[in-house]
DNA sequence: TTGTAGGCGTTATCAC
DNA sequence: GTGATAACGCCTACAA
């Protein structure tokens, strides 16, 4: 299981079907089918073929093979970040569920402001995905019309819309933010800072729960809009600037659970306590909110589980397996710990 | 714009080049050309190409472009795991290296015990890639050689060996655990309780500053193994054993900082401090790292600059750039902060 | 059950 | 500067 295949330079060349099936002594269609539909070949031919197989370190050429049969078990894959801590488990789930039916992913991470979506998801189309995993609502009509083009599957992520490109998996970042006014207002709050960072869909989160919350006459809001990433530091800071003019606040709403470890830790940090001199709410559940001291008041969302329907809904779509809901709303819960 | 092309059964298909060739009344191969090489195209005819692309909404198909050259611009990386922090920045780094230069990333998550990363890797190998990255120097011989049958470029990264597959860029585990014994060493301290994850590199980091340690008599040791995902959760749990017994610690060497995070909860929840009580170190300089209360002592891998670099050495290689130094050492950096 | 012919969409190569 | 031809490696469709 070592034959180093020559090409006529003399230079060494991967073994092909062909090689196999000289090797095997049968043809290569045969072969083709001993790998491929087993079914149908008889099994002492399959054990020739296998045998020849490992003689010649066959490996397929799925260029190839994609190129003939237009299927590819390849799904692309689009997300802003990974390294903040927000898509990376829906990625991890994704890319679980995709390799358990035997699609390998090809992951784009484009940022929050990519400069053209649309290009990059057409070098992405360049290789034929069987189907494309996008993040967000928010496509150009160019994109959509390559991608209505390509004639594959899609799942838009991550938020939700009635009118979506293809199928929809995620929740609505408005009622999310709803929740979050109609919790604090049924505190009696009334004095809130909001520090969200400069992402379309936190934005959504923000002026969801001041909408509510504008409804109670009296109610006092700063925003403060943060640069990504959102990672602890810039909670940290944020909070200090927010609160150095000897501001008061009865509640502070962060667009991630990560800002609010950051504002946690800076409030300890200038003597102040939480939830004891104001609260603090975060976004998303991330695994270190449960944990945190004080624990931290979050809305959840199942990540990973949109990850994995994600991947399902694209991987049946492409088998031919009716995809009862195309149109999924995960939905979110309001989880209150000590932080708020 | 917007022509939808029919097949002889009538059913819609993509453009090809064919396509684009008839529409702008020249032949495929000219097209081409004006696609890929447009030095060697009259300006006129380029602009004809562009036209008719656009009219015919042509998309390459990289499939039969690989085939036909064997250049797929695709590069195929093979990780443990992305949520648990500690991979996530190299692979974004990876990814956004390798988009600048105009290459496509299969990203392959493998679990940090592969069943058979043999085959894991041989299925990514039928794709083709022009080159690899692989975590890890530890592979099967038989990864290795249809690694090198596949003739392409490879990067090993996250750890050190002077005989690297191919390329290689990380540190050595080893002198990381060495570099930790001996600062605990140099303050004084004997008393030592080790949460180490069970990942392979986790432990030699361990067992390098185990052997450092032992080398002064009298050190006390106590070790715990904690399983993955090694988060905070996992962290709190595995301190508040350590402690249930009453046994002390003059310091707490963590695995990571995550799980340093955690052990300074749980400490701060049991009502001890660190670093009066017990001092606590991680691994990795996490992005929190600097920012927790207290700010975390740990040692820095260039977790970032490691991604960009391996995604360079490939590109290089790939792009028959010579690569000065195809085993690179990142080395370390030993942060002193408030925990330790 | 196995084999043959032709095509998938592109590019290398050699002509013009 | 442009075009014709023949691969690239596999699979569909049909034949045996």
């Amino acid at each position: 299981m070592n034959n180093i295949i020559k090409n006529h330079t003399g230079r060494s060349r991967t073994a092909t079907l062909e090689d196999v099936a000289r090797e095997a002594g049968l043809s290569p269609m045969t072969v083709s089918r001993a790998l491929n539909n087993p079914k149908v070949v008889r099994p002492a031919t399959i054990a020739r073929v296998m045998e020849a197989v490992n003689v010649t370190g066959y490996i397929p050429n799925m260029l190839a093979g994609g190129l003939a049969t237009s299927r590819t078990k390849l799904i692309a894959v689009v997300v802003p970040q990974i390294n903040n801590n927000m898509f990376v488990d829906t990625v991890q789930a994704i890319s679980d569920a995709l390799a358990a039916r035997g699609y390998h992913m090809l992951l784009c991470i484009v940022g929050y402001e990519p400069e053209s979506e649309t290009e990059i998801v057409a070098t992405l189309l360049s290789r034929r995905p069987d189907g494309i995993v996008l993040t967000g609502i928010h496509h150009s009509s160019d994109l959509k019309r390559i991608i209505l083009n390509a004639n594959i599957p899609v799942v838009e992520i991550w938020d939700l819309t009635p009118t979506p490109i293809d199928m929809l998996i995620g929740f609505s970042h408005e009622k999310v933010g709803n929740a979050i006014g109609e919790y604090f207002l049924g505190k009696g709050f009334t004095r809130f800072g909001f520090i969200c960072a400069s992402d379309r869909r936190a934005v959504v989160r923000k002026n969801g729960a001041i909408s509510v919350l504008r409804s109670q006459p009296g109610t006092e809001i700063r925003e403060m809009m943060v640069s990504l990433p959102a990672n602890m530091e810039v909670g940290r800071t944020a909070l200090k600037e927010m609160i150095s003019g000897g501001e008061r606040f009865d509640a502070i709403i962060c667009s991630s659970d990560t800002l609010a470890q950051g504002v946690i830790m800076e409030a300890e940090a200038q003597g102040l306590r939480v939830p004891d001199d104001f609260s603090v709410i975060g976004f998303a559940d991330l695994n270190f909110a449960a944990h945190n001291r004080p624990s931290i008041t979050t809305v959840s969302v199942d990540k990973w589980d949109l990850g994995i329907k994600a991947a399902s809904m694209l991987a049946d779509r492409i088998e031919g397996i009716p995809v009862e809901e195309p149109i999924l709303d995960t939905g979110y819960r309001l989880v209150i710990r000590e932080s708020a």
